[in-house]
DNA sequence: ATGGAAATATCGATGCCTAAAGTATCAAAA
DNA sequence: TTTTGATACTTTAGGCATCGATATTTCCAT
């Protein structure tokens, strides 16, 4: 039985008419780009090191805190809900890369540490990572990837003001 | 008991620090902003029409497409797995906004069809999502746009280059 | 002190997504 | 005609994400 063929890229860019709004053409190339770039690492991780994306970052966040993170610190600075962190951490802790420790002060509370072989684990994986983005993006010279730099600036900014204006109730 | 708090913007530059290569910083800019956006439009989407941005993708599609499209083709174009294509599929039928119809054709095949009532409600939304889309990009200035759009395409077509070096086998 | 609000984490339900396996159909060769 | 292989779709299992509810603990105003 044939296996099923896969969306290698998400090339989101095809949505695109040309009846659309040329706002809504960059907004759908930016989307392209992230899909394209996303996708391949997550496509990476898996078949390099057989990992998940959100497992990935969730290890990166503990290797820059040495002393550990509560479930809610990690769940504000990866920007998902604390559900989310339970999962995840669950499973990294059945994988032996990470513990729960009580935390002494608080005993409601947890310490999420990597262990010995997480963080070596980590560190092998984030190596290979950044490589893949220097592969990414190698084919912008240096001026052309600081003018995104500034550029992405201004969209972020732009970006930040208009959903502000919409306030989330 | 104090509700979840949301992750508003899901801004992934706060990953970076100083130590990170220029690439992997302007990486997580590029993933900040996209984040951004998309979870914009998908709470509005949600807030405003109670749909989400998948179903409201697979209908895009079906608009462009009067005559209906096969599941498959919906599956191609979306860049999503068959399997994803029927589950959203089987939403938009019990809110009445799709129809499947029997291929007079080829009796395993589905033609899925906007009904007029998904027609009449697309139409709406996709007035809102393309106003959305230019106040987001709005604090950006015509120049500024259009470097980003050629950056862009720069961007693509380098990732493009990279996943086809690390040939999926 | 103590009672209520806030904080910490988990759980269950729901939705999107993939990969893999299964079913039905089609088309063409043996 | 029968078989064989490809195609069209569904189903199942697993992961990630949200939301809302809940249990426990802590903090604070009284």
């Amino acid at each position: 039985m044939p296996k099923e063929s896969v969306p290698a890229a998400a090339d989101t860019e095809t949505r695109a008419t040309s009846e659309h709004a040329p706002d809504l053409r960059l907004w759908l190339r930016t989307l392209a780009c992230t899909n394209m770039i996303e996708s391949h690492i997550r496509s990476r991780l898996r078949s390099e090191f057989d990992i998940t994306l959100p497992r990935f970052d969730l290890m990166a966040q503990l290797e820059r805190s040495p002393q550990g993170l509560k479930m809610g610190e990690l769940s504000k600075r990866m920007m998902v809900t604390g559900g989310n962190v339970t999962g995840i951490t669950d499973q990294l802790v059945a994988e032996g890369l990470v513990v729960r420790e009580d935390s002494p002060k608080d005993r409601r509370a947890y310490i999420v540490k990597l262990t010995p072989e997480g963080r070596r684990s980590f560190r092998k994986m984030a190596e290979a990572h950044e490589e893949w983005v220097v592969e990414l993006f190698g084919g912008m010279d240096e001026k052309q990837r600081g003018q995104l730099y500034e550029l992405l600036a201004v969209l972020k900014s732009s970006a930040s003001r208009a959903t502000e204006k919409h306030r989330p109730r």
